[in-house]
DNA sequence: GTTTGTTACGGCTACCGTAAAGATC
DNA sequence: GATCTTTACGGTAGCCGTAACAAAC
């Protein structure tokens, strides 16, 4: 058995058992990989991919476990080279952060500058997405952590860990009825104007639904958005009113508009990191998560990474 | 990077860095051991194994690293094959217990008789050892199971399940004062006869011991065994009280021998499953542990496995 | 007919084992 | 001096790529 087999076997079963693909991707043969896969199977002493004839159809049950395997396998033998990297070079290196709009705009200018002051010669890199999106990057490897509030609960590959909790302010042009309130603003008040928020799928948009459905308020969303900067742009130019993250508000800059605090309307939403649980992470990595949430330990992340699946049940 | 380079590795570790007895476990040559470990250093950039001279004479840190995650990648390889020879063969293959006598000799012969009759083809052996010894089995792969009450909490590599609660019964040849009691036996009764028990560091020993101190009481402890046989044979030949596991008892084949309850005054023990966590156990191995301990699915042992430091903590 | 996988064959890498030399205790 | 590791070197297995063939859509 070899890793090389190992590395085909996974990559045809990810192209779709498309041997011809794998061997592009791989920048080798296709013959060779057909052969290693046929030596594997020889070894192992079972089918791992049902062929019709010369073609190949799907993964046998056997098979699937052993993709499973081999794919951690893969992995570990990625976090070995890693492990040299990082020894050699222990300051310098990349690290990529996934994340949305949102956290890349308002939660990561901190933490970040603070990071690359500590660590001038690591290669950071931020990769902007979908919820989804910013989870199977992590998933497949191409980003080390995920950084968002909504839909990355439920990747068994990824331990999550929660950062912090925050809650939505409204935002309105000065001199907007809403901005005057003397008193706490009402989900029926905001629901009286055309509403501007974030996309489905982005930080907590569900959670605003539910709030008004829960009172029987039909919202009119006139707009919604992945990024605050365009909630904030189009409120400024009085289309509604705006629903966006507390965090986002920055009362120096946002001249002409006024957030009210609307914690007590929606639920608040968690802002959670999360990290591939068989991944080597380098030595910064856990210092930038410190970073970005204090409470969070180099050891308490390495806890979690071991069994995070406790702390769901 | 080739699984062979980690095997080496692994070997030279295992055997006190010594590279001259790695060779020889493995059957070839220790140029070849020293060839490949450096290839693989050059390759990971890393020194793995820090050399006095041309003496191999400690670990570097990232060398402990590659060594742990090296150990994992060969037991997944292990796993793979395994793998194979399950679904080649369904039915039939090997499992070996390891457990204390106690078990093997008291709790084992039902479970074993039943998964014998479902699984006539599965070569079954016993392994008898301390409780230390089979934990260190199933440690090093040698079982796949480790069956026992005491000491085996303590290997981060093993999940454990608890099977079942005992207590512990007293015996006392027939016609001895203790058997005719009207009332619960006490700490003090039995501590006014010599006391046959078992070894330490064996099913609960210590707490027997335990519950002697806290009433102030010093037995007197003429015999320490390691399995009840000879306890009950030395209680039929007058030599003192014994006590016992409860399930320890038969009374159809302990003739002279009285057996009386005394859960009342030591606590209970929990006698346990461990199995390495990332060992693929064949499909029957749940069958058996469920057979041993029936509330343990196949699930719960699967979910266990993934993620047990969770339930510890 | 095109796409896709297998078989056949040759070159070449690199792994392994033997032999000898260098270091350490 | 004995043990242990590295260096040197030759044989050989086996991996890879090209080319031709066969099957499926």
């Amino acid at each position: 058995m070899k890793l090389q087999q190992l590395r085909y076997l996974v990559e045809v079963a990810k192209q779709g058992l498309n041997v011809s693909e794998a061997a592009e991707k791989l920048h080798t043969s296709q013959p060779g990989i057909s052969k290693q896969i046929r030596l594997l199977e020889d070894e192992l002493g079972v089918q791992i991919f049902i062929r019709n004839g010369k073609r190949v159809v799907d993964v046998t049950a056997p098979g699937r476990e052993i993709l499973r395997i081999s794919e951690r396998m893969l992995m570990q033998a990625q976090n070995l080279k890693r492990i040299g990297e990082e020894f050699v070079n222990v300051e310098g290196g990349s690290l990529t952060i996934a994340t949305t709009h949102t956290q890349a705009r308002y939660a990561l200018p901190k933490p970040i500058k603070a990071f690359l002051a500590r660590y001038p010669k690591v290669r950071l890199s931020i990769k902007q997405g979908s919820p989804t999106q910013i989870s199977e990057m992590v998933v497949d490897g191409s980003a080390d952590i995920a950084i968002a509030t909504e839909g990355i609960d439920h990747y068994p590959e990824l331990a999550m860990l929660d950062c912090y909790d925050w809650n939505r302010d409204v935002v309105v042009p000065s001199g907007h009825p809403l901005a005057t309130l003397d008193h706490p603003i009402s989900l029926a008040e905001i629901a009286a104007y055309p509403l501007i928020t974030y996309d489905f799928a982005f930080t907590g948009r569900n959670k605003i639904n539910r709030a008004f459905e829960n009172v029987g308020l039909t919202p009119n969303v006139v707009l919604t958005a992945i990024d605050t900067d365009v909630i904030k742009t189009y409120v400024s130019l009085g289309l509604g009113v705006g629903i966006i993250a507390g965090m986002a508000f920055e009362p120096e800059r946002d001249i002409g508009l006024v957030a009210v605090a609307a914690g007590h309307l929606f639920e608040p939403s968690t802002t959670r990191i999360g990290i591939r649980r068989d991944a080597y992470l380098r030595g910064y990595a856990f210092d930038f998560i410190e970073l970005f949430a204090p409470h969070l330990s180099r050891q308490d992340v390495q806890d979690a990474l071991l069994c995070e699946i406790g702390d769901a049940a």
